[in-house]
DNA sequence: ATACAGCTTGTAAGCGCTTACATCGTGAAA
DNA sequence: TTTCACGATGTAAGCGCTTACAAGCTGTAT
């Protein structure tokens, strides 16, 4: 019946839409049940049928069909990440963790890189799509309360990294503590003007970064100058180099000059420390600098910063998925993780030992 | 009939299982082939009838299953991504190119990132899995006979980047340019000891490379010296920090002292910086560096390098493979494009005025 | 000999969708 | 009025797999 009874049956047939159980179950004298079963591990297949289908699936060169599976299981073994950007060291770092983690899983990564943030609502709406994947991987994406709504509905297993939500599993940084620490470092070192660089519009990471400098900053009675708070004119700039520079330009205009500055990531860093050197001022010396998130660039250039652990993240982020599909109604666990401090020069501290080449080895293929 | 006719028909039904279009054939009184038409634009369909589907498939929240319809059409609208390491720009790179021309598709792409060589294989089973995908996009992964003749059995649009194969479509950057570009640049800043740091074992970029360096060499008649092409003394350490670290210390204790180094890849030009810096030795003074790549670091420390259009070739990746795809037997077409050698202090030319910042705007979204 | 447990296997009904083919109107052509 | 083309829709057979249920078989307890 079906195909393989169209098909010809000589000595060494071929295939050209491909074997399926029905070649297998007639070549091997037994029903397509008995071949599923077979290839799911089925306890009750004798031994003696067990090897006849291997035998004869072996030398057709089968391959199940995977969309048929997951069509028949109600599964597809598919995890989408939606990542922003896909541009820096976090993401990279995320990924690497992620794919470590997927490993021995059975399930396999679909990638949607949100290049820009209003990108992210058709990629959510592609990744969620029926029958897509199991669950859904956000990286540093807010939800809004519709796209919260729709995930339940849809009861997807999602897990937020660097993003929260109470609802569903999350991981994070400590970014208050992380804001904090760095402000804490700048006032050791005998600062008292201490700015903080961030980003127009400011997003959750970078508020709670200010927050823990604020705490830290009042702390020592050095607050109360809202001066020394700023981001770059142009509105939605983000956390890309010009913005840094941009604002640092405006700090710089500030009298008194402030002697030290915490910008909430290290790719801005990079730009205020150029606005720095180019208005002939030196690092640390006139000002000190702490960036965060440990890029590769920050080792070399001896940016001071706050280490986020991305592969851990990253890897968790798949464990905590994985968990969710098994035990969909297991309570919601949210993990924060610590940043850490590195110290370079930029800072004038006592630099941090394993601070000096990088989170990661560097590693190219190309 | 089906399930449709077990469901509860209540004013505002649930459907816990999800809606299909046995539900809206239901209520909009019409079969499923009507309903599955007009989600297919297919032009057989009245104003009317059409109208009356849209409408109860959005009262019903209805989304076509994924899965369902891969295995319908035959076609999963995936695409696999095989992409070694991933730590780096080059990949990063590769990744936004693939996704901006993804963007528009239809398609969503799957990503398996092996870490390490042996990873590929097992990879590459899960990623021609029938039915999993549409197609394959190998970056910097050689194949070997056998995985030639399984991809061409199973038929996959295959499209190769950094890597070469007369058989498939590919995309690869002219290595023995660059390293002829590289050496070239280095002779007409006078050196005439140049060495050349690569990996072990030395993977094909890596031995193109190489190979335009002699040749450069070779015509200015400053070849002669084998002892000046050194790898780490560590096998299978690739393109990393460390190799290069160790491959320069080797170099040092060469006498006369090579004046200028041509290294396969920044990773390890970093490392052999480091190894010049240690040994009390001034960058470019008394020993020039070029590197291959262009990571973002490069900028950051003066590291002149070759840059390769690594978003232009992840981009065209794609577009190569939607190509195939529609037309399965148009002829298979190889596009080279020329890296850009970027000067920067370390080889002590005079530099490129597009180096100064990096390939691509540095980018944060933590 | 009979009944029944327990293992192995087969039958058939899905999973949700696409699509070739059949059917039914309808208006235009004859 | 009859014929026919053609547009709109329905019927049903897949796509390749899983799995509940039924059935057949063996051996053992009765």
């Amino acid at each position: 019946m079906k195909e393989s009874a169209i098909r010809p049956s000589l000595a060494i047939p071929t295939y050209p839409l491909g074997v399926t159980i029905y070649d297998i179950a007639e070549q091997a004298h037994v029903s397509i049940a008995t071949v599923s079963r077979v290839f799911n591990d089925h306890p009750r297949v004798s031994d003696d049928t067990r090897a006849r289908v291997m035998d004869v699936a072996e030398q057709l060169g089968y391959q199940p069909h995977v969309s048929a599976q997951s069509l028949a299981r109600r599964n597809s073994h598919l995890v989408s990440a939606i990542i922003p950007v896909m541009t820096n060291d976090f993401y990279m770092g995320l990924m690497r963790g992620m794919q470590d983690a997927l490993a021995q899983s059975g399930y396999d990564l679909l990638v949607y890189a949100a290049r820009r943030p209003e990108e992210v609502s058709p990629q959510l709406a592609r990744a969620t799509q029926k029958g897509r994947s199991e669950g859904l991987l956000l990286a540093s994406t807010p939800l809004t309360k519709g796209q919260v709504k729709q995930l339940k509905r849809r009861k997807q297993s999602v897990v937020l990294v660097d993003a929260f939500h109470p609802d569903f599993d999350s991981i994070t940084v400590d970014n208050v503590k992380g804001g904090y620490m760095a402000a804490r470092h700048l006032i050791d070192q005998g600062h008292e003007r201490i700015a903080y660089i961030t980003a127009a519009p400011e997003p959750p990471p970078a508020k709670q970064r200010r927050e823990g400098y604020e705490k830290a900053l009042a702390e020592a009675n050095l607050d109360g100058d809202p001066t020394l708070v700023v981001s770059s004119d142009k509105r939605a700039l983000g956390f890309v180099e010009e913005a840094g520079y941009e604002a640092m330009c405006t700090l710089l205009k500030r009298t008194p000059r402030p002697t030290a500055v915490f910008v909430a990531s290290d790719v801005q860093a990079l730009g205020a420390m150029r606005a720095v050197r180019e208005a002939g001022l030196a690092i640390p010396g006139d000002i000190a600098v702490v960036g965060f998130d440990d890029i590769q660039v920050s080792a070399y250039v001896g940016l001071s910063t706050l280490r986020q652990p991305v592969y851990e993240m990253g890897k968790l982020a798949i464990e905590k998925f994985l968990m969710r599909v098994q035990h969909p109604e297991h309570p919601v666990s949210h993990t924060v993780f610590s940043p850490q401090l590195i110290v370079r020069v930029s800072s004038g501290g006592e630099p941090t030992r394993e601070g000096s080449l990088g989170p990661n080895a560097l590693q190219s293929d190309s």
